[in-house]
DNA sequence: TGTACATCAGTGAACGCGCGTTCACTGATGTAC
DNA sequence: TGTACATCAGTGAACGCGCGTTCACTGATGTAC
């Protein structure tokens, strides 16, 4: 890569630069197609080096192809720290949560489509490490439900239950956000919300039943 | 494709007995992979003959992709109307429901893994479709809703949210269930009934609000 | 500060391979008489 | 029923192309003195 202005950086900066290139190359290519369709001359071609330059970079796509999950990991779980965040600082727990995945979606949209099509479409690898994040998500979900004084009393397997169910719901929103035309998410925001409150209103009813 | 059996047919039969095999063929390629990393050669060479030949029943992949939609929509939309008569013909609507989800998907996998993936995954004309499908079940859905008792003064809106909500919740009963391993069938159905009798546990409450 | 050498990100030619697609063909099945 | 011709699913050679990967290279940056 070919600096045009006469900016000074250090080789390990300037490679820095290249990688980064590499992987905003691959996201880019990632909006409308499946990882497993990239090639890693396109990759290359997009990021504006030699193919065979790949390799100072990464041993192979696959490896690429990691450095993208691990990287949308890490936003997924800052997204989730927000989440807990703003559910203690709001008495509106509903509205905080969704309104924290609003905007990390919004601001972090090539990671979150990533992570939604390789959860589905992906090969293997990626998929499953999206599906045990989820889970995890979920476990921890679980937890926080079981502080609730209405869920005192359930069984681990049913705030198991209600936490996947909220996920779901939640990867639903992600999705209709990623597809939504502009203008729509305010709609889509108070979907979320009715979504998650009338789950939430089933709870005191469940006492009563098995 | 040579027919090592003396067995007699028509030459229609016999093109339409590769086609069959041509779909079959992509379908198991599609077992661990997108659509959009199938390649023309390995689907003919699954398929039990030349690539050439490919031209004789598709002018393209895509239209062989174009042929699997239908098809695999066809086997939703079979679903959808078996799961219609046994909601009416059973008094425990969740359960007759879950079940026909569970007998469909486990009789028809390679159908709904190809829809759930390129929901998802796909690069376009196809995941469009089945978005549009499953958009037009969530509103025939929201009409059967609109019948029972406790949904009669909801607005559309709302009936329309509730049957986005059920619909997610069964398409995540559907991965489970094509991810899950043998014997696992009976707890992802329990757990099927939990989500839905939640969510239903909700309604009561509903009306109270705004 | 200046010089001599080492490092290494990026280059460009070259390779063998599987790809989609063309074309002229074969030979079994179908049809007309 | 038998013959002569038409149809067409499947064949096999050939094409140009983009692919991943190798290799020897260049020249700017870094380091030691």
């Amino acid at each position: 890569m070919i600096s045009v202005t006469a900016e000074p950086a250090t080789r390990h900066e300037r490679k820095e630069r290249t990688r980064r290139a590499l992987l905003d190359a691959a996201l880019g290519l990632l909006a409308d197609r499946g990882f497993g369709s990239l090639s890693l001359r396109e990759v290359t071609k997009r990021a504006g080096i030699v193919p065979t330059a790949f390799y100072r970079h990464f041993a192979s796509m696959d490896e690429l192809g990691v450095a993208l999950v691990e990287e949308s990991m890490r936003t997924l779980r800052d997204m989730i720290r927000s989440a807990r965040a703003d559910r203690r600082a709001s008495s509106d727990i509903i509205r905080a949560s969704v309104q924290t995945l609003h905007q990390q979606v919004r601001a972090h949209e090539d990671h979150f489509r990533f992570l939604v099509r390789e959860r589905y479409g992906g090969s293997g690898a990626v998929s499953r490490a999206v599906a045990t994040e989820l889970r995890l998500f979920s476990s921890e979900l679980a937890v926080d439900l079981a502080r609730f004084q209405y869920l005192r009393e359930w069984s681990n397997e049913d705030l198991h239950m209600m936490a996947e169910l909220i996920v779901t719901a939640m990867q639903a929103t992600v999705l209709d956000l990623l597809e939504a035309r502009p203008g729509a998410d305010e709609r889509i925001v108070r979907t979320a919300e009715k979504r998650l409150k009338l789950i939430t209103l089933g709870v005191p009813a469940w006492r009563s039943r098995t």
